[in-house]
DNA sequence: CACCAATTGAGAAATGTATCACAATTGAAG
DNA sequence: CTTCAATTGTGATACATTTCTCAATTGGTG
């Protein structure tokens, strides 16, 4: 039974977003000891149907055993080895002012395969400054460092206004995907990737639903 | 030319997820000094088609003039009360650890309608602590002072673990609207309404579509 | 004042996504 | 060895969303 790896249909972005959810909870029911699964008990847990879930882990091949349901490290495996994650990638932060700090701090990002190599500040009081384990780098050495590392991943934690100039620089460095925490659109060239991080638009979208 | 506005349609919720980044665009050319737009303008800034602006808009009202454009002052005016932050909605934050900090430290969330009412950690020795403005409180304390504010809105930094206990303290205490940061799916009743923010998931929705 | 370029709002059509429903399969129980 | 309950994977269907298209309107220009 071969699994259909380089997918011969297109797969919709929408499910791509949801697979690293169904791999944040295989692993929590993992961490809870249990070794199989089932789409509806996946489906209960995310909020989700469990056709949903069968038709999204269809596009990328069969998974589950009939009568049975999933294996979960198995499918731990294959969703880590569709996103990529079955390695770990070296990611550029810039931004050292509190949000960058966070995330510096944050080491949940490792366990989903993510390691910072380099932060980035503009502000010379802060370049030279450590930063939990990392040296706040001058950002005028951006370009270079992060092209000679070959890193293509970045955290851009800069105030809206500094967004779009920091992120031609990462672009310009080799970066092909960049999470945005800035509350502003960038622009940025074909075959880059961007996701938007808005708490703010999160917030406002919640209120509309709240009666006056 | 009245507006719609009890919405005889039922709004889709994609579409209010919009909104937000409308407003923030349009506060962003109010900013550059301009007073008009255009869908299409709005759809450059936003990567997204004149056409569908115009569609999303037209949910709630007529807005723009045939031939001209929209006033932008006058649509922010419009998005403000849709969204309900022609208001200023108090907040409760709970969890004082880096994100905490971050977010309490952040000043941009009062412009889009939020203010941070009380600061909430279960550590012993961060209560009695201050933090920018506040000052840590127990959460033991988190139901009483939440009811007696009326507070609506909170914000969840607390480790994932936590989450879903701190969720039913919040739920006890009344609060309709919570902004999940755990990376975990919070169960609640009916009438509450969660948006998460998973940095981790957003990262590998990116490294599916980079090249090996 | 007639014409023109720009632009909206919205019905119709096209596209995309989720759900339904069920044959096929599995392992367990008797 | 047969029966059964559980569960997958997927074609068909239903539903949701986006895009297309264009009549209507606007203000500016000659």
């Amino acid at each position: 039974m071969p699994h259909k790896q380089p997918p011969g249909r297109p797969i919709p972005d929408i499910v791509v977003g949801r697979l690293p959810f169904y791999l944040r909870t295989l692993r929590s029911l993992a961490a809870e000891g249990l070794e199989i699964t089932s789409s509806s008990e996946l489906g209960d847990r995310l909020g989700l149907t469990s056709a949903q879930i069968r038709k999204d882990l269809s596009y990328f091949g069969e998974f589950g055993k009939q009568g049975l349901g999933y294996n979960i490290s198995f499918l731990i495996v294959q969703l880590r080895r569709i996103l990529k994650v079955d390695r770990i990638w070296e990611v550029v932060l810039v931004g050292a002012g509190d949000l960058g700090r966070a995330i510096a701090n944050y080491h949940g990002f490792h366990d989903r395969g993510f390691e910072i190599r380099f932060v980035f500040d503009s502000d010379p009081a802060k370049v030279r400054q450590s930063l939990s384990q990392y040296t706040i780098q001058d950002i005028a050495s951006l370009v270079e460092k992060v092209r000679a590392a070959k890193i293509r991943v970045a955290m851009l934690a800069v105030p809206a206004a500094a967004a779009q100039n920091v992120s031609d620089l990462l672009v310009e460095a080799g970066v092909q995907a960049i999470l945005n925490y800035a509350p502003t659109s960038l622009v940025v060239p074909k075959g880059v990737y961007v996701q938007n991080i808005d708490p703010g638009a999160h917030m406002q979208r919640m209120t509309f639903y709240l009666e006056a």
